[in-house]
DNA sequence: TGACGTGGTGTACATCGTACGCCTACCGTC
DNA sequence: GACGGTAGGCGTACGATGTACACCACGTCA
């Protein structure tokens, strides 16, 4: 399209790029963020993007910043128990990253160094800090709630929901449910409490974690554990 | 290569791509598994590969298969207590994990509907409902060692060690120490007590998480937890 | 006036997954 | 033996992708 004289059209940004990628991969998903989709959807040639991204990393990246961006900081009252404000803040990242479901993908994969990802990281580790947890056990308290401080939990039995299984043609055998038991039973009991779900209730596996965690993490901090016992016993 | 009268190769077959696939990735990574790649390292042409293969995700699928085939499965003697069968189910499965490293991430991305796939997680489930544990809870149980399962814990801080970093040039900015105080904190603590090493004591960080959740766990299972009270205190 | 940097354009290339059709070697059956 | 079927490897071809490189239009400032 060529434009006319006078016709200015407003000029791209890091900014608007990065939004137009999260809105694309929010409506069509991430396979569909390749650079000429966007550059489509920008109505600009795809080479025009690498003025404002240095290559398709920088833009992943900077797409997950966006996201993370939107995650709210947890009130600053300092009077807040540790436990309350980590699980408001983790919970906060939870609806941010499940409102952009190709966020958890995205995150997995990222390398994870961009001043936004940092930003919440050390957040939750002021928390952790001001609590008066140890720098050794916040470090590896931490570790323990890994991917969980993005809000979400590693699938495990999932599908996406709604999708209705396009049966592949595999060369391998299809699995038979009669070879799992164990996992059918629990199939099974799970059905029994959830008749109308289909798949895993993840809000709830994702609290149960959660408090479990915690839980394991306040033992931990009363017990003033210290990582030269290398021993987890209370 | 024109293969003479007489001459005949010995055929592929789906053991010897999967085969061929995983020493492709163990000896040049995971990107390096490209189907005109693994077929030249069989010598052979690419298309040959759809004859025992469906698609690159039925490859990859594979791939992983083979991996977790190796996972020695823990002894049967039922004296065992749960929580040592369960553990060194979980770090068997570690040792074979992390002797392929592309194997993580190809575990992340699968969508774990294979056969070897549900063998790992129904021996596991097993090993909790025969300790006692209701199907509830072990279900619960399941989703809360999420990814540990494969012995591996999210990245968090991680580069890959011995990668000196190559410096990319991003059109972001860099992010400054001098924000993250906290995260400096805790990594001059790492570094302090372990002065050689470098980035996070991945080994120390997967068992001191695994514990952790072993221990909430048990004390669930000691509480009678059910999840219709819907609350993790014990 | 002219040099220069900023930002969008156009072309080109290597690489990827894989659809489709062919050709050959082997098999069981008559 | 002749013959039809099938399994398995080959060759060609297509559309997508990320991005290197050269180019050029513009505004700014010396």
């Amino acid at each position: 399209m060529p434009r006319g004289p006078g016709v200015t059209r407003e000029p791209l940004s890091r900014e608007r790029v990065l939004r137009a990628a999260v809105a694309l991969a929010d409506t069509e998903g991430l396979d569909a963020v390749s650079m000429r989709r966007l550059a489509d959807s920008l109505g600009v040639v795809p080479m025009a993007l690498y003025k404002h991204v240095s290559d398709k990393d920088d833009l992943l990246d900077g797409m997950v910043a966006i996201v993370i961006g939107d995650i709210p900081v947890a009130g600053a009252g300092a009077s807040r128990r540790w436990r309350a404000a980590v699980r408001e803040t983790i919970l906060g990242a939870r609806t941010v990253v499940l409102a952009h479901p190709w966020a958890r993908r995205a995150i997995e994969t990222r390398t994870l160094r961009t001043p936004a990802v940092l930003g919440h990281m050390e957040r939750l580790t002021q928390l952790f800090l001001g609590a008066g947890f140890s720098a050794d056990l916040t470090h590896h308290v931490m570790h323990l709630l890994g991917n969980r401080i993005w809000g979400f939990s590693p699938e495990l039995f999932n599908e996406t929901p709604g999708k209705p299984e396009p049966v592949k043609r595999r060369t391998s055998g299809e699995p038979d449910p009669q070879d799992y038991p164990g996992i059918m039973l629990i199939a099974a009991d799970a059905r029994a409490r959830r008749p109308d779900a289909t798949g895993c209730d993840e809000d709830f596996e994702f609290d149960f974690a959660l408090d479990v965690i915690l839980d394991g993490i306040a033992r931990l901090h009363r017990s003033k554990w210290d990582s030269t016992t290398r021993t987890v016993r209370d």
